[in-house]
RNA sequence: AGGCCCGUAGCUCAGUUGGUUAGAGCGCUACCUUGACACGGUAGAGGUCUGGGGUUCGAGUCCCCACGGGCCUACCA
């Protein structure tokens, strides 16, 4: 047998690249003739969280969790991978950087820009670009597959003609928010709002033919360059003799009209809005109504165009200062007042978006909604956890239309195209040979490319071959369950259940889980444009691949995480003391088999089945125990995995390895696997090897990499290929009768609490820590005894005895010092007797601590009201407590006495 | 402005339909270079579960209010 595994001690040295865990093959295959079901996952595209660090690895890891425990229940699970797409960030990054250099992308060209696209994206190290990099030839997702193929570009086509088709797409001026960074228009969802400390300024607006002044406020004087109207309210008596005349655009010196429109609130302000038709959407709306000028004042970068007059060139921001200099200069600044204003800003660049108008095209959502919502309503869709559920409601009620054009260059080109000659607008699939309408050959396509996540939203079908009734569509759609974080919910989840039900007639998926997202310590959400974000290969570099996964599995929960390093440090713990347990394993093998027996059958799959396996015609009492608690964890670990509940999983897989296997068993059996009769060591070690080796495969989805490698250094049937395709332990009827694992849990735990007691004792007297004393202990129970006496080894092993008293009698209370359970008083008698002091403080804190408990359970249980209404098994159970504290409080206050 | 979530030990977080003295990791204290493991062991200290009401036999858990924090949605100059 290998024993390799003894010499090296860094288990993170064991670990592959960051990248495999989501290329194995052999794992993520799915075979549509297998036997059982089939789970397919979808994977977001690597564009939606390539900017996430930490959430992009949340789904991965959750994927991966999930994955390989369905595959070790033999069920097939089908992993689509991501395409990267047009992302609006990378191009932004790309644009400033030529727009740096002096270069206007524009003037390069489409396809020169696309390059340079691809080679910083290739250059720039982002999370996505390097592990393309790192599974280099051992994986076949080439570049190509990153990016919309032709394929999926038909379907998008397709998708769009037919949405046109149908009176769903259309196209209209109107005014959206342009961000001047990146150069394009924004949809709802793209712009972040903020509130921020800013100012409100009255502007003195002079009446024409009068002497009077109109006063006007506003949060953003740049604009007024581009007024066409000043409005109040109807109804409002102050201003009602003005209606009709006219007003001298200060700086401008315009003459603009002077409205009522409803739209204006009385109470803001002084009760009088100027009117900003292409800079403001209320503006917008009241210009329409009265048919207004529509005057764009800026650039497409955000300075002010020729349109401003004299302010033409300069930045929105420096104009604004400029302007309400002028004005104070003027005397036509009345005041200025702080006031807080709601901004956006551009979610890539976090730049200011500008309002302005501009044709573009869009999609009508109500159609496409309203079965979206009725599918989630019926539960055909399960949204997971509950409370986002109501999330998507809330916002799938107030949809509005989608903006799908972008004024970008990479990207999947809206597929409509413009007659040069008669306007006509032709959508379809292929480009047009002439106009539809005049004949016309000068036909161009639009300029613009779509949203990144309309082509995203087509994800589930898409991949599949869909329109075609494909073999893998009729299989793989509807998926079964999506994983993703939870800031994506509108903007992709959302939008694939209406695609998909529109398109397919049925859901995409049954289920979506969505996790929560890790954040830095200043709860910040990781962001690589921030550079806030956590590097996961240098991560797991320093800690191991495993204690990364296990972190984040145990993690991830339904609220949001703080990143420390704390956690990971801990789970490297971890992933060393399970090295270490096997190392024990194995050097005692080594030893157990250089005496003679060879235990090869260790190998025998029937081995591990079989145990625990008895000694004597009974299972020693450790072995009872252990394997109880292993039964519990799997029924827990299971269940927690079916739940999506991976922190718990993780945690109890956690408690049971270090706590339960490392701490006791292993203890306990030491001197078993070396005892000369050759019977019981025998037992020892495949009860041993058959527990570990369960462990493992519970630990394994956890931490893939240490386990597989552990495994296989273990005894392994010949033919035993991975961890991985073995079988994940399922849960069972606990190997003993219904009910008595309880019992065997509970008699080993008594044992444990008299070890306990007497470290504690020992801590408490200072012994010196290695030496050996004599104790005693008396028990009222006769069985209790002889269980004592059976376990004798380990008790006095474990508390370091010279020996152990068992006495039927109770014990006199001179000398030493004594703790006492319900069950059993022990006591180890020195003769540096105990600082009285201190040993009557701790007696008389725990005294009071029982009579809290106490007092409170009799104040339950007399109560008539609380007999009658409770569960019988509660108040049975508290009455069962209530008598074993109050032996123990009774030994605890003859205790005290006698310290006197 | 509306909606959702959170407030539990010094720190980061668990706590599944309300049920017997509220948990973990890190940090802290004391002791231990014990042949699996100092990335370790043993034993500890540390919480009136933000505050106030209410429902209940019983509330960290359910309801209401207040305070504090976060997120999402929203065209008020």
């Amino acid at each position: 047998m290998a024993r390799e595994i003894a010499k090296a001690y860094e288990p993170q040295q064991i670990e592959p690249r960051w990248a495999d865990f989501w290329v194995k093959e052999e794992l993520f295959k799915a075979d549509p003739n297998a036997p059982g079901p089939v789970f397919s996952i979808v994977i977001p595209p690597p564009n939606v969280t390539g900017s996430l660090h930490i959430g992009h690895m949340l789904d991965h890891t959750e994927i991966d969790i999930l994955t390989r425990w369905h595959r070790m229940r033999g069920y097939n699970t089908l992993y689509l991978p991501g395409t990267d797409h047009a992302s609006i960030s990378t191009q932004r990054v790309v644009v400033k950087q030529l727009a740096d250099q002096g270069i206007n992308y524009r003037d390069l060209g489409r396809e020169e820009f696309l390059k340079r696209v691809w080679k910083w994206k290739e250059e720039s190290g982002g999370i996505i670009t390097r592990q393309m990099k790192q599974i280099g030839e051992s994986c076949d997702w080439s570049r190509e597959k990153f990016t919309l193929s032709p394929e999926l570009s038909a379907v998008v086509t397709e998708v769009f003609v037919r949405l046109h088709e149908e009176g769903l797409i259309y196209r209209e001026n109107r005014l959206l928010n342009w961000c001047p960074v990146c150069l394009t228009v924004l949809s709802d969802l793209e712009v972040l709002h903020e509130e921020r400390q800013g100012q409100l300024w009255y502007i003195k607006y002079p009446v024409v033919e009068t002497r009077d002044f109109l006063v006007v406020a506003t949060t953003r004087p740049e604009t007024m360059l581009g007024d066409t109207a000043v409005a109040v309210n109807p109804e409002d008596e102050r201003y009602a003799h003005l209606v009709g005349k006219k007003a001298v655009l200060p700086l401008m010196n315009r003459e603009i009209p002077i409205i009522a429109d409803p739209m204006v609130d009385r109470e803001f302000g002084t009760g009088a809005v100027k009117i900003t038709p292409a800079h403001d959407p209320n503006d917008f709306e009241v210009g329409r109504r009265h048919k207004l000028a529509e005057i764009d004042v800026m650039t497409d970068d955000g300075k002010m165009n020729a349109a401003a007059g004299a302010y033409a060139g300069m930045d929105r921001f420096e104009a604004r200062k400029k302007i309400v200099e002028d004005l104070k200069a003027l005397g036509l600044l009345e005041k200025i007042t702080e006031h807080t204003i709601a901004i956006g800003l551009c979610e890539r660049s976090k730049t200011i978006v500008e309002p302005r108008a501009s044709t573009q095209w869009f999609c009508r959502m109500k159609p496409l909604a309203e079965p979206a919502i009725a599918a989630v309503e019926r539960g055909e869709i399960q949204i997971i956890p509950d409370n986002r559920r109501e999330e998507y409601f809330n916002w799938m009620r107030n949809i509005r239309d989608w903006t799908l054009s972008r004024q970008l260059w990479w990207g999947h080109r809206i597929p409509a195209w413009h007659c040069g000659n008669c306007k006509e607008i032709i959508v379809a699939r292929e480009a047009p040979a002439k106009c539809t309408k005049c004949g016309s050959a000068k036909l161009e396509q639009d300029p613009d490319v779509l949203d990144t996540w309309f082509s995203s939203g087509l994800w589930p079908f898409s991949t599949l071959g869909w329109p075609a009734e494909t073999a893998d569509f009729t299989t793989y759609y509807p998926t079964s369950l999506l994983i993703t974080g939870y800031e994506i919910l509108f903007f992709w989840v959302a939008r694939m259940i209406m695609l998909g039900l529109h398109f397919t007639g049925k859901i995409p998926f049954r289920t979506v889980y969505l996790h929560s997202i890790v954040r830095t310590p200043d709860g910040e959400k990781m962001s690589k444009s921030k550079g806030t974000g956590i590097d996961p290969i240098d991560v797991n570099r320093r800690y191991g691949t495993d204690a990364m996964r296990f972190t984040l599995a145990v993690t991830a929960s339904v609220s949001d995480v703080i990143w420390t390093e704390d956690r990971i440090q801990s789970s490297r713990n971890f992933a060393n003391k399970i090295w270490n347990a096997a190392r024990f394993l194995f050097v005692n093998l080594d030893k157990f088999e250089a005496s003679g027996t060879q235990l090869e059958e260790l190998a025998a799959t029937e081995i591990r089945a079989k145990a625990p396996y008895a000694y004597q015609a009974s299972v020693p009492l450790v072995d009872q125990w252990l394997y109880s608690r292993l039964a519990i964890t799997i029924e827990s670990v299971n269940e927690a995995l079916k739940n999506y509940r991976f922190h718990e999983a993780a945690q109890s897989v956690y408690q049971f390895f270090w706590g339960d296997f490392c701490d006791w068993y292993i203890e306990w059996v030491k001197p078993e696997l070396q005892s000369a009769d050759r019977e019981r060591a025998v037992v020892a070690w495949r009860n041993l090897f058959a527990a570990f080796d369960d462990a493992l495969r519970l630990l394994h989805p956890f931490m893939p990499f240490l386990t597989e490698e552990l495994w296989h250094q273990l005894p392994q049937p010949e033919g035993a290929k991975s961890i991985a395709l073995d079988t994940f332990p399922k849960p069972r009827p606990h190997w003993g009768e219904a009910g008595k694992d309880v019992g065997m849990m509970e008699q080993f735990h008594s044992l444990q609490e008299i070890i306990v007691s007497l470290r504690n004792i020992r801590a408490d007297m200072k012994l010196d820590p290695k030496k050996r004393v004599a104790a005693e202990l008396y028990s009222w129970d006769q069985l209790h005894r002889g269980k004592i006496e059976r376990n004798l080894d380990g008790i006095v092993r474990l508390a370091l005895l010279s020996e152990l008293k068992i006495s039927s009698e109770p014990l006199e209370q001179a000398g030493g010092s004594m703790r006492s359970t319900a069950e059993f008083d022990v006591r180890i008698a020195y003769s540096d007797v105990v600082d009285v002091k201190v040993e009557k403080t701790r007696v008389k804190k725990e005294i009071e601590g029982l009579q809290r408990a106490i007092a409170s359970k009799e104040q339950q249980l007399g109560n008539e009201a609380f007999r009658s209404r409770a569960p019988e098994e509660i108040i049975k159970g508290m009455e069962a407590t209530l008598a074993e504290q109050r032996v123990e409080l009774q030994k605890l206050q003859d205790r005290l006495t006698q310290l006197g």
